[in-house]
DNA sequence: TGTTGACTTAGACAAAGTCCAAGTTAGGAT
DNA sequence: ATCCTAACTTGGACTTTGTCTAAGTCAACA
C-alpha cells in the first residue's frame, strides 16, 4: 500500500496522517468495509480523525480509480481496495458476507449492440447472491 | 395490473385504496422509481397516503415476488414492477437513467463451482454502466 | 350491520451521507 | 530553518433514506 501513497503523491496528493491511516485500513484481500467501519478502524489509530475526512478520502480514492465503491444492498456503500484486478461479488442473502469472485468470460460481451440503446457501455458489475455455508445450516 | 391485485387478494391481502394506488403507480415498462417518487405520485391520487404505508406496501410486494428491488447506486432503492421477465439493468453514469436490458445467456452460468465457495448461489444481478446518448453529447 | 384483526397514520427516531465556516498543516519558496 | 499559503481537516448542522410505534380506521367475513 506504500506504493499507493507514493503514486498518489506523484499526482499532487498531500500526504497527511489521515490519508495514510485510511489507506492502511483499506489494505488487504476481501476487504469490503462501509465508510463508518473505515472510520471506526481509523479512529483506533488516529483518534481525532473525523467522519468527514474519511468520507472525503474514500471519495477521492474512488475518483482516482484506486478503490471501488460497491452497492450490494441499497444500504451503506462499501469500499473495495482490490481495484486493479477485475472481479465480481458474491453476497450471502442471510448474513451479508461478501467475497470477491472471478467468473469466466467478460460479462460485458453478453450485452449485444441491439441491447445497448446508444449507450457507451464501459463496465458490467455482477452481484451473485445465495446462502453461505454457515447460513445454509 | 388488476390481475396483480386479484392475485394478491387470493393470497389473503386486504385490498385497500392505498395498496391499489401504489400498484397503479408501479404499472408500466421501464419503471424504476424510488420509494419517495412512488409516494409523490401516490399522493397525487390519494392525498392522505403516508410514507410509512408506501414503504410497507413496497416491502410486501417485494417479499411476494411481484416487484424487484434494485440498488444501482448506493443511494435510494428503486422498485421495478417487471419481476416476471428476467432482465438486467443499464444505468447512465451521467444522469442516472435506467433501462431494462436482456443480455445473452444466463449470467449465473459464468460462475464456476470452484468460485462459489460453498454458497448456494441462486441469482446474478448485472448492472451495465455507461453514458447515455444525451450525456455523451 | 357489527365485529375484529389487519391496515394506516403521524411523527419520532436511526442510519448514511453531504456541506460549511473556521482552524490546521504539508511542502514549496525564501 | 522558517514562512506562506493553498490544500486539508474538523465538528456540527443539515439532508436523505428508511424504520418503528402507539393510536386510530376500515375491509371483509359472519
Amino acid at each position: 500500500m506504500n506504493d499507493l501513497l507514493e503514486r498518489l503523491r506523484g499526482r499532487g496528493w498531500r500526504l497527511t496522517s489521515q490519508r495514510r491511516v485510511v489507506a492502511e485500513v483499506l489494505d488487504g484481500e476481501h476487504v469490503h468495509l462501509t465508510a463508518d467501519q473505515v472510520h471506526a478502524r481509523a479512529v483506533a489509530r488516529l483518534p481525532e480523525i473525523s467522519r468527514a475526512t474519511v468520507y472525503n478520502t474514500l471519495g477521492e480514492l474512488v475518483a482516482l480509480g484506486e478503490v471501488l465503491e460497491v452497492a450490494t444492498d441499497g444500504r451503506a456503500r462499501r469500499y473495495d481496495p482490490n481495484a486493479h484486478r477485475a472481479h465480481q461479488h458474491l453476497v450471502c442473502s442471510g448474513c451479508g458476507a461478501i467475497r470477491d469472485v472471478h467468473p469466466q468470460g467478460d460479462p460485458l460481451a453478453a450485452l449485444p449492440a441491439a441491447e445497448r440503446f446508444g449507450f457507451a457501455v464501459t463496465t458490467a458489475e455482477v452481484t451473485y447472491r445465495g446462502l453461505c455455508p454457515d447460513c445454509r445450516a
